[in-house]
DNA sequence: ACAAAAGTGTTGTGTATACACCCATGG
DNA sequence: CCATGGGTGTATACACAACACTTTTGT
């Protein structure tokens, strides 16, 4: 904490969201294209200055972010880490407040015309971002597949409900493997009281009808990985 | 990133850093007495102000406030999370990023006398703190006992060279649990190649001397819990 | 009846925990 | 030779991954 006067640098402080979504069986990433200098017309992450007389805090102001370039709300959003220094942006000295969103596909739709400036870029053919977006990037990644091992944060990629083979994709292509067993993938579920069953059930194509579920808890964090 | 022109509000950054160390069997914070307002007179958490012409990043600026109130370099120092908001400093709007560091005990012997400004207290004694330093402490904790679960960060609490019964009473200190098993301690340690032994043995009290030891990376993160 | 997808059971392999035991050193 | 702490072995229970098998639905 601050023991000497307050310096009269003016330091640029923003947050930038990296919003992930499942497209095509892949882990895809929100980009929206820049409208000003620098590196205008580029694809970038979805950031903004924080507003120290509108904003709580930088999680108000990344959830303010979100529902401006989106139009929508009620995003599941994390703090991830801050970035800093005086070349990750080009204007001077910056820092960043980074976070992690997930959201499912769906909610996204009405989002994505050719009107829109928000484009899904699947995240391993996200190259040469600007700013040290491509960092940070990394970093959301990271954390998806790490902590995503132990926890529900996959689920977050998916409707509020849904079918077990669905959420066990959804870990796959989250988590980076290639193939979870069924058998064991479903008995932790239960084991660990993660889901419950909801009226209804869903045939995607032919074959057999699956049962739905939905999440007992917002997000579980659990020892045992999946 | 920023969308807008850059708003005219001088926002307040600071690093602050929670130093860790172990003192008679307990985990303790190292906090600094503070000379100006607010709080003067209180302990609070070692920092100060980023620094945009001086610091490559925020992580220097921990590095250099820490070198600076202690006199010391070369800490083990992690980035923890970010804490902002209107309230949390009484001057006005700030923004903080908060940094996890742990050291050897030993190496601030002669940072801890009438004189120094640097006390340290245990984690649990440690109430009241101002601004939301007690926040911050408890996330350091937190980030102590879930990483140190499965990776060699407890060993930063100790010098370069250690036997292995300091060791486990480092991890069970750090973990907050009461007993780890000697023999799994041990088996793990080496089936995981994370410690090799140096020249030397060392007698504590009465009783056959211990080998010594020190770690074979900096830091390692695995899988399996210790 | 067959294909496709949902859902369950079983078995071997490995990892963890508890506990018992042996070793070396100082008094 | 006994107390103290260092160091090792083993048995039991538990968790995990692999795989085989049964069930339900659409064509």
């Amino acid at each position: 904490m601050p023991q000497t006067v307050h310096p009269d640098h003016k330091q640029i402080v923003t947050a930038d969201v990296v919003l992930l979504t499942v497209v095509e069986g892949r882990l895809a990433v929100g980009l929206l294209t820049r409208e000003n200098e620098p590196f205008a017309g580029r694809g970038a992450l979805i950031g903004g200055y924080v507003h120290a007389d509108k904003d709580r805090d930088t999680d108000a102001t990344a959830a303010r972010v979100l529902r401006d370039k989106t139009g929508l709300e009620g995003f599941f959003i994390e703090q991830l880490a801050t970035f800093s220094g005086p070349k990750r942006d080009p204007r001077g000295w910056s820092i960043s407040v980074a976070y992690l969103a997930l959201t499912p596909l769906q909610r996204l739709t009405n989002v994505l015309g050719e009107a829109s400036r928000v484009s899904l870029v699947p995240v391993d053919q996200a190259r040469d971002l600007p700013f040290d977006h491509g960092e940070i990037l990394a970093a959301a990644v990271g954390r998806l597949r790490s902590k995503g091992a132990y926890s529900t944060l996959p689920a977050r990629l998916l409707p509020e409900v849904f079918t077990l083979t669905e959420l066990q994709a959804t870990y796959q292509i989250a988590l980076g493997v290639p193939r979870i067993d069924k058998s064991s993938f479903r008995r932790k579920l239960n084991e660990l009281a993660l889901i419950e069953p909801v009226e209804g059930l869903r045939a995607e194509t032919g074959g057999r009808q699956a049962q739905l579920y939905r999440l007992r808890q917002e997000i579980s964090v659990f020892e045992r990985r999946l």
